[in-house]
DNA sequence: CATATGTCCTGAGAGC
DNA sequence: TGCTCTCAGGACATAT
């Protein structure tokens, strides 16, 4: 998609309430139009368009959000539609289209100019992407926190990119109890917690995401991913844990959302047997 | 009826 | 009193 064209920009004819668009619509198509992607980048959990004029539409997929190149599930939760073309010199061109399709509609699409890109994106609203920060600043940022660990992993003003998914994994594959205070986490755990973020989100990419029992996730391709057949916790409540094969996993709310750990590995009593 | 991969906002309560 | 931190709850919207 880089180097590619925007020659249009549609809304498709989704009966359901809109998404939040902004600029409004016709706005956003005026700013849209015959400007080139010039690169694509990723903050978090948000997907960045870089246009030439550096300007940049960011793209917030939240809970049920796609971006595909084609075949959307079900034209009915078609939410935004831009039209590519790539002109090369002198001979053919080529089209496709980049489609955001979203079932619950919670997600967003946003063109920022230059000057207004911090707004959005700037270090009060989102903190450095998972996979860059370092266990010195992933500790600074927390180890001051009384919040669980759980719950402040989440927050992407701290760190980018972790879900609510992956948080479970990472901490059950760390070895912490996910209702620890941050402030009570020693050095050690925090270097677990770093690994383990780096090891599961790049697993998970590996294996193109987790689509859950809803089917709804999909890659650009419209396929499904393959990393929930690799979690070790999460939706796993009531069955024997795979490191310790003696506890059952639980599950338990935390700040709203679900959690599942091992009762037996990520608890104080669990310093031995860690690499099984 | 309860649940769901996310984010934003308000307000209450705790602690300093 | 006032400030900061934290969390509960609601909102958003749709489907199982």
């Amino acid at each position: 998609m880089i180097g590619y064209r925007i020659a249009d920009c549609s809304l498709p004819p989704c009966k359901l309430r809109p998404i939040l668009i902004s600029p409004k619509f016709s706005l956003l198509r005026k700013r849209l139009l015959n400007q080139q992607i010039v690169d694509i980048g990723r903050r978090g959990k948000r997907l960045l368009l870089h246009l030439f004029d550096e300007s940049v539409v960011v793209i917030e997929p939240r809970m049920t959000g796609l971006l595909l190149l084609e075949d959307p599930p079900g034209p009915e939760h078609l939410r935004l539609c831009l039209d590519l073309i790539t002109e090369n010199e002198g001979s053919s061109s080529h089209a496709r289209q980049l489609l955001f399709w979203d079932r619950r509609g919670l997600g967003t699409v946003r063109w920022l100019s230059k000057d207004h890109i911090d707004q959005v994106l700037g270090p009060e609203k989102l903190g450095p992407d998972a996979l860059v920060i370092t266990v010195a600043e992933l500790k600074s940022r927390l180890k001051p926190s009384r919040r669980a660990i759980k719950v402040a992993m989440l927050d992407q003003k701290v760190v980018a990119g972790i879900g609510n998914l992956y948080a479970s994994e990472i901490l059950f594959l760390a070895g912490v109890d996910p209702r620890t205070s941050c402030d009570r986490l020693s050095g050690p755990q925090w270097q677990s917690i770093h690994e383990a973020i780096g090891t599961v989100l790049r697993l998970a990419i590996l294996h193109e995401g987790s689509t859950l029992s809803d089917g709804t996730y999909r890659n650009a391709l419209n396929q499904a991913g393959n990393y929930q057949n690799h979690h070790r916790v999460y939706d796993s409540a009531g069955t024997v844990c795979t490191r310790c094969h003696g506890a059952e996993i639980e599950r338990i709310v935390q700040a709203q959302r679900c959690t599942f750990f091992c009762p037996r590995c990520q608890t104080k009593r669990r310093t031995k047997n860690l690499t099984q």
